[in-house]
DNA sequence: GCGTAACCTTACGCACGGGTAGGTATGCTC
DNA sequence: GAGCATACCTACCCGTGCGTAAGGTTACGC
């Protein structure tokens, strides 16, 4: 009526593909913005659709931000589980992991900066973010028990668990690092991660200890 | 006039006072609600003074959490360089260095938990900690290249801050640990994590690396 | 005792943005 | 080509909460 003399490409498409599009839209501007000062009208204006036709295919906001953290997250998750198939020995599955890990993060940084660096301090998602990188540490722990018994040593598991929270931790910081330089090559980062990660692993596998001084 | 019969216990209170119960109040209720679902009204209740006086003294919200971040950031900077002393052996400061900071981490929950994980993906403050982190992964980079010299190894730079970066990464997620489980005791998780670090650390000082297999 | 300055209050303006009501166009089925 | 479902739009409501204007109240100097 007003402007739209006519609809030049306007096409009705399937909910399948919309729904793709509006997903797609809210991860670039909630990775841009932030998810409080992301607003969904500019989601909408992005996806090429307008507000309400949002709310029918994918709800209120915070489902609509759950959503983009879960199809990332699966993403991410599928691609790590993938790489680090099960009947490799350890040290091969953690570099395949981390290659696959620095791989993902690095060709979508901005699924990566926004659905977990986000949703980590964001109170209703932190959960959310908790149980995908529960799972991930759980995986490590399970892959570092494995190379332990392959040894025939034994370790209590809350040190596995806290040795697993350390690395996984570790790659977090350096994907951040990653998707603050654009022109870093994930492969490098990953063997850089490998070096750290599976040299003093390995040294705790042979059972090297450090304590504390006595002062 | 309405309620307020009389004022029983209503102090007026200087300046400096009055602030630092606004911060304490602050950092209470941004660690119990999150940075946005916090509001002024709570804040400024939780201090029990009317809101107008926070605007008085600490402006916006925005500026009151920077003053918070403020606050307890230089609290930690401080924790770590009074304990981890310049002259030391690196071993020795790296170990002082883990046990500040989770000593720290586990006497103000609240204070790292708020004003760190939250802060991290918070758009206007993220720069804001990113300095800080940045300081401290210089720091320990510092320590690094301090061991290696003393051992006449020389590593280049970026590798160096690689390895910087993944230890901060280790032990905030450690920390991150820490905080949800109050029954942990932070100098067994400095310890792990010496253990992680050290020798992981110490056998890349020795020159041992691994490289990836070519598939 | 009285002014004045700092402390502190109640009460409100106002913008912003999430969410919705109600109506229009388009394609599919028979 | 009638009828129906579904894709899609414009325009609006309204809660929430930041930030402020204007006015009490207490302490202290003289």
């Amino acid at each position: 009526m007003l402007a739209r003399v006519s609809s030049p490409t306007f096409k009705r498409l399937p909910r399948a593909v919309r729904e793709q599009q509006m997903l797609d839209a809210a991860v670039k501007v909630f990775s841009r913005r932030g998810f409080h000062a992301a607003s969904m009208d500019e989601i909408a204006d992005d996806a090429g659709i307008s507000k309400p036709m949002v709310y029918a295919y994918l709800g209120t906001k915070e489902e609509l931000f759950v959503a983009c953290l879960h199809r990332e997250g699966t993403r991410l998750m599928e691609a790590i589980a993938g790489a680090a198939a099960p009947d490799l020995p350890a040290d091969e599955r953690l570099w395949r992991g981390l290659r696959a890990f620095f791989g993902f993060v690095g060709a979508y940084r901005d699924g990566w900066a926004v659905l977990y660096r986000q949703a980590r301090g964001e109170r209703p998602f932190a959960a959310e973010v908790a149980t995908m990188r529960g799972r991930l540490i759980e995986v490590v722990a399970g892959m570092l028990d494995h190379a332990l018994r392959a040894k025939g040593r034994e370790v209590r598991a809350i040190d596995l668990e806290v040795v697993a929270y350390a690395l996984v931790g570790a790659s977090e910081s350096l994907a951040d690092w990653l998707a603050d330089h654009p022109e870093a090559d994930p492969e490098k980062t990953a063997t850089r991660m490998m070096n750290v990660a599976w040299l003093g692993a390995d040294r705790l596998l042979r059972g090297v200890t450090w304590h504390p001084p006595t002062d």
